[in-house]
DNA sequence: TTTCAATTGTGATGTAGGTCACATAGTTTC
DNA sequence: GAAACTATGTGACCTACATCACAATTGAAA
């Protein structure tokens, strides 16, 4: 399938653009790939694009000080990822993001986006379904979190996404769920 | 200063409406108080409103099996609150929702948060804004759970709302940090 | 095929925070 | 103002998970 294509079934499934407006808003979009590893947002970057996957899995994450790193988001087909935050307040990325896999991707502008906020209602409209259901999930996260334990939080990640277990090393599901590898490591062999 | 002048003020700092179009937003609005303790959503309750705080403190919660309380928000004047799983998905509230103090709100139902959402794009735009705010939130929240321990955590929700310590009680903030009360009764008392 | 690096497994031990039990304040209620 | 709650403090002990060290396995490179 076309990248036009991906992106105009994701797109009216929250919003009805007529064609020609999904013409332009699709003109806004920049086709790239990158190479399994790449980083796409390093720490420290001007943020000006948020990315949406065509291809391939990419990771969010934070490093803290002692260089330890925490998974946000696993971005796989028809996801969007950025640092947001840099993003909308022109700060600098505290957030980066980096290919697990050789990935596709279309980069919209912030600028961009919001100029087709601006000049398309209908594509305001499924950009604020988009932050919500991200707010959502972000909650139920949060909630899980404070809930369960890490085994559960395992079995409930592999639940919802069972393709992960065969495309992501370990070591970075342990970074999603907030354990220690070696805790990961047990929690499946007993 | 009028609920209405609240919420204007409230509105304006994301998106421009023309005096009428912000009278008729409003006009979908409706003004209610409650008492402290009292319920606003509870668990299992058909949940077909948001609510803007105009005074008082209210507090976002889950309980799970053991009774336990986990709470996701408190709500300030000129916070909006609600179980936005719930009241996007149509099902039922998980998500309870309750009063810490007096408190005034004005509520706005989601069919009519869409009919604005639709007639007024302005006020798409003001929600998407809102929303957006509310992921980037809980995204850092998310972070810290991982990355900091409660003690760190508790010093930044004081550094943040310096105003909650007075207010609500030390259980609650426990709750929220993801504590036991003992345990945080033992963090600033050492 | 050999080599070197990255990923994963596993034991020993440390620690933040949980749980239970009970004491001590404060606050409503009558 | 006594009684009855509700919110907090504090000790003793427990548990999930972290950390460190090193072994084993897998994978990529040459």
């Amino acid at each position: 399938m076309q990248p036009k294509e991906i992106l105009k079934e994701h797109v009216s499934k929250t919003a009805s653009l007529t064609d020609e407006q999904f013409d332009y808003f699709f003109s806004h979009f920049t086709y790239k790939t990158f190479k399994k590893g790449q980083t796409i947002i390093g720490e420290g970057d001007k943020v000006d694009c948020e990315y949406f996957v065509l291809s391939g899995y990419l990771k969010s994450f934070f490093i803290n000080d002692d260089m330890k790193m925490f998974i946000l988001q696993f971005a796989m087909p028809t996801w969007w990822a950025s640092d947001y935050n840099a993003l909308y307040s022109g700060e600098r990325a505290t957030i980066s993001l980096d290919c697990i896999t050789d990935a596709e991707v279309l980069c919209l502008t912030g600028h961009d986006r919001e100029k087709l906020c601006n000049e398309i209602h209908a594509s305001e409209h499924f950009f604020r379904w988009r932050t919500n259901r991200g707010y959502v999930a972000a909650q139920k996260r949060l909630l899980s979190f404070m809930n369960n334990n890490a085994r559960h939080r395992y079995e409930e990640l592999l639940a919802q996404y069972p393709t992960l277990y065969n495309v992501v090393p370990k070591q970075l599901i342990a970074s999603y769920l907030g354990v220690s590898r070696e805790t990961l490591s047990r929690l499946y062999h007993s």
